[in-house]
RNA sequence: GCGAGAGUGGCGGAAUUGGUAGACGCGCAAGACUUAGGAUCUUGUGGAGGUCCUCCUCCGUGGGGGUUCGAGUCCCCCCUCUCGCACCA
């Protein structure tokens, strides 16, 4: 139902339509990309994490991201830089193929369908970018590519085969990487998981960890981000210290941190995984262990990190080779098979878990480093060394750092350990049970062996299927598939069979921003030219959730292709901004427990009255019905109740989805862009308000009313006055440091501000008119066009030059200056704005309230901070 | 527990090198125009107080101290929230 706000509104139905047709008819976008033509000329590329295209489609958090980079791209191409600002679609992935079994349809079909939704989405809120770019992950002239990388890789020796346990999900059809498996569960579906070997395609990027953990230090990212990449990474230095083991032929080798603390060393733990478990064992422990082996491999990971330490002993011992004491050695499920060695000495003295191991098993705790009190808890601090000498080497007296370089030193001559740096890093697990993915382009021959597919074969397609029923073993869909799998090699004619597994949806993502810069390319990947002109993103633009797996693969593929001399930089993203979550609207809820009355909302926990016990329902309150107690809401009508008021993630359960196109029916594009931008910082998350949202649309029509009068252009033609022209030229000003410091927040309150102050004018002069409609069109395009439009122009606004403020026209004559007396302020001042010290102040001494405050006083101290402030000290 | 970030009106949020706290918007209130107004326009709006109410006073940026002529901003201690990581030897 059209509303009254409605009727009353500019015409955005029409005009925003109109001005995307002219955009497109025009190509008004279309990045130049012949290089001989842009060398030498100022370039950014200002690149947006491309979106998964969803069944459900754009989301109202996509725009703010997009709307972000679309206002410096548009800003940009305005100063005359040539902007590169492409999107596309990470179009393959597990939603498309669950859907795909669920209802027999060919993912390329919802994929299809889902693009061009997306892209009808994009192209309705007026994004300028460069359309004759698009990529898209799943077409074979892209994933072409892909494979050609990975055949890179595979000649680097990075990437191979390995059987190891892996996460088979039943559910799923599919083994799992690490990183998508939570407490045992799928991260997506949340369907059970477990371990199984198989075989695996791995990628080293291990061997790049230094490399991608020093690239951090030069890169305009958010602190967190490099902080969680640093910790991902999780370099530790430390060494490899070898025990002989007593009446058994092989050493014990340990990761420590500590080697300073070996005299410390009272007893040694595998992990129930380690392979010389077995050999140690005795006869008389054999049956124990084993039992514990077996609990241990059933418990899930959430138990086995449970406080309470579990292990036993194993009957063996080995030497500790500093003491030349046996010490026992036990197995326990607090050691890690995945970390270090998977064995470790413990020195409970100044470790913590080895502290609470002891204790609890009656093991004994040798002090060898002095600061605390060892009989009450470790001490991991540093301090000076002790009971720490045998013949050879003596550590007593020296501090951490010392002791560990003199016991490594010492540890090295006599053959015992080395120094050695170490990970947490794993390698990258990148095979993947699915149909909807990259093929790998690799045959096996008869005997086995692998080998790659010539890089004149690519791509290797994906076979067309008719069913998507899940194969039922850990083998992937393409396995049954008997005419693709089995080929014969083009080399030498001998029959072969393909690699089942396909590519993780990472693989298409880690390279996707080169191939915008050369999109059509059939010879290379990207142009060497074209890559050295466009290349590093400079600006990147996307959520935190990506902020360590997929921006630290693609810096992997990145320094990888850096290697191949495929790229020129180091680094792929050279600034990176995470856009910050968009939360629903702020609810009020109270909750009810059975008898109908109201629990105050700090004594309930997980939808329980902690008190009693039982369990509470919701209660969702309008905002008239709480009021502010302090810190905290309260029902009006009983005080006493606590009512719970914030924001919560949208959600299709919760109820609370904003879907952009209903926003964009009902106020526009330039509203929704423009209100994502006006919410707050960008990178903060921010609760959506409907309300704010028709704010920023009144903002608009006031914008329109001040040039258009009854479908006539309002302005006047005569010579703008100088405070008019200080007004503009200070709002030009602070918009343009604000784009530059991506504070759009701010930048749309100065234009606030400044129509306002026109508003209040009679006529607004037409090169004014056309400064403040520069300065809105990257905010809101559409509105921006058509005034520009009006007011007499035949082309698109999007390369006039933007606005650029002068000094002189920004001061004042006269200045308002605050005057202080004991750092209060007692009184206001209007000042020349070159007005001598002597005077403002004795201008200051005369104001009434000043005067008042100053009687009676002796004036200590004048401090005059010009067009600041004034401030008498006075007793 | 460790790491990072953040606490400012009823709400979202502004505040250069320390220099008039609360810009801008929402909401709210009063008025104007109107058959009407949930449209539009104007004015006001942190709290408390004042016999000079187009004026003045006091209090106010999570809490407590400190530095300074002057602190939302700098320093120390504490509290709360959000997000990561979490037996990594």
């Amino acid at each position: 139902m059209p509303n009254a706000a409605r009727l009353m509104a500019y015409p955005f139905e029409d005009i925003e339509p109109k001005w995307q047709e002219y955009w497109e008819d025009h190509q008004t976008f279309r990045t130049p990309d012949e290089p001989r033509q842009l060398s030498g000329e100022e370039k950014v590329y200002v690149l947006d994490m491309f979106p998964y295209p969803s069944g459900s489609g754009l989301h109202v958090g996509h725009p703010e991201g997009y709307t972000a980079t679309d206002i410096v791209a548009r800003y940009k191409r305005m100063q005359g830089v040539n902007v590169l600002h492409p999107m596309g679609w990470d179009a393959f992935g597990l939603p498309a193929e669950q859907y795909a079994i669920k209802t027999n349809t060919h993912p390329r079909d919802t994929t299809k369908e889902n693009i061009a939704q997306f892209k009808r989405q994009l192209k309705s809120l007026g994004f300028s970018y460069d359309w004759q770019r698009e990529i898209n992950t799943t077409d074979p002239d892209y994933y072409k590519w892909t494979q050609w990388i990975f055949l890179q890789l595979y000649k680097k020796g990075l990437a191979y085969q390995s059987e190891e346990p892996v996460w088979w999900c039943e559910e799923l059809g599919t083994v799992l990487a690490d990183e998508e498996v939570i407490d045992g569960k799928s991260e997506r579906g949340g369907y059970p998981c477990e371990r199984v070997p198989m075989r695996q395609w791995v990628l080293k990027i291990t061997e790049y960890a230094d490399r991608l953990l020093e690239g951090l230090d030069d890169l305009d990212w958010p602190e967190s981000t490099k902080e969680m990449q640093r910790n991902w990474i999780g370099r530790s230095e430390g060494a490899n210290i070898y025990f002989d083991l007593v009446g058994v032929d092989d050493s014990l080798k340990v990761y420590t941190t500590r080697p300073d603390t070996l005299f410390g060393g009272t007893y040694m733990v595998l992990a129930p995984e380690h392979d010389l478990v077995d050999e140690i064992t005795t006869d008389e422990h054999r049956e124990a262990v084993e039992e514990y082996r077996q609990e241990a491999l059933q418990k899930s990971d959430v138990e086995r990190k449970q406080e309470d330490k579990t292990g036993v002993f194993t009957g063996g011992y080995a030497v500790n080779p500093a003491t030349g004491e046996e010490i026992p050695v036990w197995v326990a499920d607090y050691v890690l098979a995945s970390y270090g060695t998977g064995a470790i000495m413990a020195v409970p003295a100044h470790d913590e878990r080895d502290y609470a191991f002891a204790q609890k098993f009656d093991l004994p705790i040798r002090e060898v480093v002095e600061g605390g009190n060892v009989d009450e808890e470790a001490y991991t601090e540093d301090g000076p060394h002790v009971n720490s000498a045998n013949d050879d080497v003596d550590l007593n007296g020296l501090h951490n750092e010392e002791a560990q370089e003199r016991i490594v030193e010492w540890l090295e001559e006599e053959g015992k350990g080395e120094h050695r740096v170490n990970y947490q890093l794993r390698d990258w697990l990148f095979s993947r049970q699915r149909y909807w993915g990259e093929p790998f382009p690799i045959l096996f021959t008869e005997d086995g062996e692998d080998k790659p597919v010539p890089e004149d074969e690519l791509p290797v397609t994906l076979p067309d299927i008719e069913t998507f029923e899940p194969s039922g073993s850990p083998e992937g869909p393409l396995s049954n598939i008997e005419d693709w799998v089995n080929t014969t090699d083009p080399e030498t004619g001998e029959p072969a069979t393909r690699e089942t597994n396909t590519m993780p949806q990472w693989a298409g993502s880690c390279w996707y921003y080169l191939r915008f810069i050369d999109p059509d390319n059939d010879e290379r990947l990207v142009d060497p030219e074209k890559e050295q002109y466009w290349m590093p993103v400079d600006l990147y633009v996307g959520g935190s959730e990506h902020a360590v797996l997929h921006l630290l693969y693609a810096r992997f593929w990145h320094k990888v292709l850096y290697d191949a001399g495929v790229v020129s930089t180091k680094e792929p993203f050279q600034t990176l901004v995470h856009q910050g979550m968009i939360l629903g609207e702020k609810e009020y809820t109270t909750f009810v427990d059975p008898d109908g009355q109201y629990v105050s909302a700090e004594r309930v926990e997980d939808g329980v009255d902690t008190r009693t016990g039982t369990e509470v329902e919701r209660k969702e309150l309008d905002e008239d019905e709480v009021e502010k107690d302090g810190d905290v809401f309260v029902l009006k009508e009983q005080p006493d109740v606590r009512v719970e008021a914030r924001s919560h993630k949208m959600s299709k359960s919760r109820g609370n989805v904003i879907n952009p196109d209903d926003v964009v029916d009902e106020y526009g594009a330039d509203t929704l862009r423009l209100y994502e931008m006006f919410m707050g910082p960008l990178e903060q998350d921010k609760p959506w308000s409907t309300d704010d949202v028709e704010g920023v649309h009144r903002f608009l029509n006031r914008v329109w009313r001040l040039l258009v009068d009854d479908d006539e252009l309002a302005v006047t033609d005569e010579e703008p006055e100088r405070e008019q022209l200080r007004e503009l030229h200070q709002t030009i000003k602070k918009v343009t440091q604000d784009i530059e410091h991506l504070d759009f927040n701010t930048a749309i309150a100065a234009m606030m501000e400044f129509l306002n102050a026109a508003n209040k004018w009679d006529a607004v002069p037409r090169e004014i008119a056309e400064s403040l409609v520069l300065l809105l069109s990257p905010f809101a395009p559409h509105i921006s066009e058509e005034l520009w439009e009006r007011l007499g122009h035949d082309e698109s606004l999007a390369y006039a030059d933007w606005p650029e403020y002068e000094e002189a026209l920004l001061h004042r004559e006269v200045v308002e200056m605050a005057v202080q007396v004991n750092g209060t302020v007692r009184g206001t001042i209007e000042v020349e704005v070159d007005a001598d010290e002597e005077d403002v102040l004795a201008a200051a001494k005369e104001d009434e309230n000043v005067a008042r405050h100053l009687d009676g006083k002796t004036i200590q101290r004048e401090i005059y901070v010009p067009g600041q402030i004034v401030n008498f000290v006075a007793n």
